[in-house]
DNA sequence: TATTGTTATACTCTATAACTATA
DNA sequence: TATAGTTATAGAGTATAACAATA
């Protein structure tokens, strides 16, 4: 009896971007304890794992793939390498900025991962790992195809929506 | 080729919390363009859709629903109210803030419900309406696991486990 | 000229604690 | 005493534009 039943868009509930973020939230607040405990924020630990997972990475790629905004990377950067976990790496092209796990970073991740998948492992547990796996597939799945789409709903090109957009 | 494959945590792309964070960039970002525009924040947009939704609420259930601070809610609460989109509601127990849309919000939020339902479809159709609807069962189902879970891994008292994430 | 990244700037949200007022 | 919410405060991230350096 919500009074006005006629113009309910999607329900609340059923907003996936809503959900996104209500299932984000549940899940993130059983890691961040652990996160804190380590003087860590959870971008900062996110950048760590991507750089323990797939070595030196320039600031763009981890921008994208922690997303994380390139005027936070660079603080997140001096922050980091103030503690001795990252440091700066040469690279061919002089414009790219390349970071590395230094050796007490990874020795950092190192003592972070154990307790992280213990947690993870409790998630899984209670949800179940055939679940667990269906969903991991489907978000990214989805992301591809949300990155991939053009603007707004249609249009393949891509030029229209955003002028749309803009006003 | 990371060089050290040995301890992987669980490979950055699989891990559930980072998942759930990318999808939903990639997804929030076809909105964003679109609340932007009518001069909202997202987190102001979630609080109008909620309150659309369910009709008045109180602080503490937006708070949950909508995956704000009470603090933050309390500024939106104002930003909303000076430009007429809610107005607090009379409550039996005084001590809560219950807020409503008044005709303006409402107005507002079925002005902008025809676009942002026309971005979901987009988003539907190309990802496929059932595979939608699965995710968004996992998504719920998920959640609701998580919020079940004591603090850590298991014991389904929940003081212990607090306790080791403090130190 | 285009790209990568940093700086500058303003704003929003997060997060915690302390406080007020009901109940 | 416990609960709901606000206020205070500190800090981090978002977002955009402007700029520097390199390609």
């Amino acid at each position: 009896m919500t009074e006005g039943s006629e113009r309910k868009l999607r329900g609340y509930e059923k907003s996936l971007p809503i959900a996104l973020l209500r299932a984000r939230e549940a899940t993130m607040r059983r890691f961040k304890p652990h996160v804190d405990a380590h003087g860590l924020t959870i971008q900062q630990w996110r950048v760590i794992r991507a750089l323990a997972d797939s070595g030196p990475l320039d600031s763009k790629t981890l921008a994208a793939r922690c997303v994380i905004m390139p005027p936070s990377l660079t603080r997140i950067f001096r922050a980091l390498e103030a503690r001795g976990l990252i440091r700066a790496e040469e690279a061919e092209d002089a414009r790219r900025h390349v970071v590395a796990l230094t050796g007490e970073g990874r020795a950092l991740h190192d003592r972070m991962a154990g307790a992280s998948e213990a947690i993870y492992a409790g998630i899984e547990d209670a949800f179940g790992a055939e679940k667990m796996a269906a969903l991991l597939a489907l978000l990214v799945e989805l992301r591809e195809v949300a990155e991939a789409m053009p603007e707004e709903g249609r249009a393949p090109d891509g030029k229209s929506a955003s002028e749309a957009a803009r006003r």
